[in-house]
DNA sequence: ACGAGGATGCTCT
DNA sequence: GAGCATCCTCGTC
């Protein structure tokens, strides 16, 4: 089993799949909420059509240009905030969103968060929202303790592999991976 | 269960 | 000015 750090200084369709089932947990204003990571997405940087990176660096983007472990929040479509995590050599600009995932810690936040009680954690909004992550958190770091901290899981016994979500550009790639995943 | 449509504001052309 | 890496509500089946 490879470290977290080696996991996220490789390839990034290695990288996605291999982050499914661990822990993005949060702190923030002392309280924590944390979730096992259950839908995730590849994105290729310059490689890639899809990417936010694809035409290169950007006031946006600029976070997905540095090191593995660097959170890259956006805001979509005008409303909600999307985070991904920044993958391989540092300039590639590869990274995976997070999609989805299963409340572990602090459900009870969420739903506070949230302002309902179901949905809580599928789709990169919703995610975001109920780990109350935004676009400050852009450039957080999740190697190590920060606030935002990606942790050791369980590894699921089988994944899923789909086309992307919501692009118009690259839908051929099968780039998006899903798993159940343990609590 | 599923699909259509609107909200909403930033980013880049 | 166009185009979004989305989500929610309300309609229909």
């Amino acid at each position: 089993m490879s470290s977290l750090r080696a996991i996220l200084e490789g390839p990034v369709l290695e990288a996605a799949p291999a982050l499914l089932g661990r822990r993005l947990r949060s702190r923030i204003g002392g309280v924590i909420t944390e979730v096992a990571i259950s839908e995730v997405e590849a994105y290729d940087g310059a490689n890639d059509p899809a990417s936010h990176a694809f035409r290169g660096p950007t006031p946006r983007n600029l976070t997905m240009f540095g090191k593995p472990g660097g959170l890259y929040v956006y805001r979509s479509y005008g409303i909600h905030w999307c985070m991904n995590i920044v993958v391989g050599e540092e300039g590639r600009a590869a990274a995976v969103l997070l999609r989805g995932g299963v409340p572990t810690v602090g459900a009870e936040e969420m739903v506070r968060r949230r302002g309902r009680e179901d949905h809580l954690t599928d789709g990169p909004g919703n995610l975001c929202q109920a780990l109350g992550v935004t676009g400050e958190h852009d450039g957080e770091q999740v190697l190590g303790r920060g606030v935002i901290s990606l942790r050791k899981g369980t590894t699921p016994a089988e994944i899923e592999r789909t086309a992307r979500i919501g692009i118009s550009k690259a839908t051929e790639s099968q780039w998006r991976f899903v798993a159940a995943v343990a609590t």
